[in-house]
DNA sequence: TTTTAAATTGAAATTATTACAATTTTATAT
DNA sequence: ATATAAAATTGTAATAATTTCAATTTAAAA
């Protein structure tokens, strides 16, 4: 159940305790870019002795350690994304939704070729995801028939 | 001195006020990319009565309007930013300033590729910056010779 | 099993932002 | 120039997100 998370938090000689066990699981397993308060008011559902301070903590040091990912998208809550790999984000205006974006970023070297060394890199898209597109046309025809 | 402001506010049929023409005129002539506490701090200097709400309402009028535009790259604060045109962001993590990075995103197409409909990016590249790498050299010599 | 360093907890403090009601100001029509 | 109405500014209070901190508990090494 929860050895891969065990053998990730070993990997990194973390301790391994209940909650980081279950914040990961959460987080690998819902993948929808949660804050904080989404993942504190779920998991204490379970474990109702959790402190909020724990999840603040935990996700600090997964993302220190850079087996989590910290998002800035919208709002002013930050959000956690289970993958720490290179990937880019898109949020849908209409339904909020967050998707991850599978790109390789194009324009680092020519950053790079001003001067800068980049180290991270975090693409923000904002618009109107596939599935609200359809409704849309659904709704009001399609090219806005009126 | 604030014709330019004027100008702006009335071509988007905005009511021009002082604080409005301060704080584009602050944004304008110093492309710090500050924090709403920043501005207040330094327009405060010289308009004592004036209020952080202020700051506030005026440059979330002002990014509606589309005349600057608001970045969240580090920190929990917003920071906004006098260009409101595509562009995007650079943050040194040594000396911690912001620059303007100016390159036309290639991968909209393959985002939009996916369904997705693009209205808005953001780029946000980490790293260190030239200033701060050649001051590394200065330090340490050439390539980490220690 | 003991020990010790680290993690968890809950309360309090801090920081950023928003809400709101009273007052003032802008800009239009007179 | 003046009156008016709508909108902006102000200061205070409320809310929301995050951080700090000290006491307690727990994980894992010896």
């Amino acid at each position: 159940m929860f050895e891969k998370y065990v053998r990730i938090l070993k990997e990194h000689s973390m301790k391994v305790t209940p909650q980081r066990l279950e914040i990961l699981r959460y987080l690998d397993e819902h993948r929808n870019h949660p804050t904080v308060e989404m993942i504190y008011l779920e998991l204490k559902k379970r474990s109702p002795s959790l402190s909020k301070t724990t999840i603040y903590n935990s996700v600090e040091i997964l993302e220190k350690h850079g087996i989590i990912q910290s998002l800035r998208i919208i709002g002013n809550e930050t959000r956690y994304d289970y993958r720490s790999d290179l990937h880019h984000h898109f949020i849908c205006k209409k339904c909020g939704r967050i998707f991850d974006i599978d790109l390789t970023c194009p324009v680092i070297d020519r950053v790079e070729k001003n001067g800068f060394k980049v180290e991270e890199i975090h693409g923000y898209f904002k618009g109107i995801c596939k599935d609200c597109l359809e409704k849309e046309i659904e709704e009001n025809g399609p090219k806005g028939t009126s």
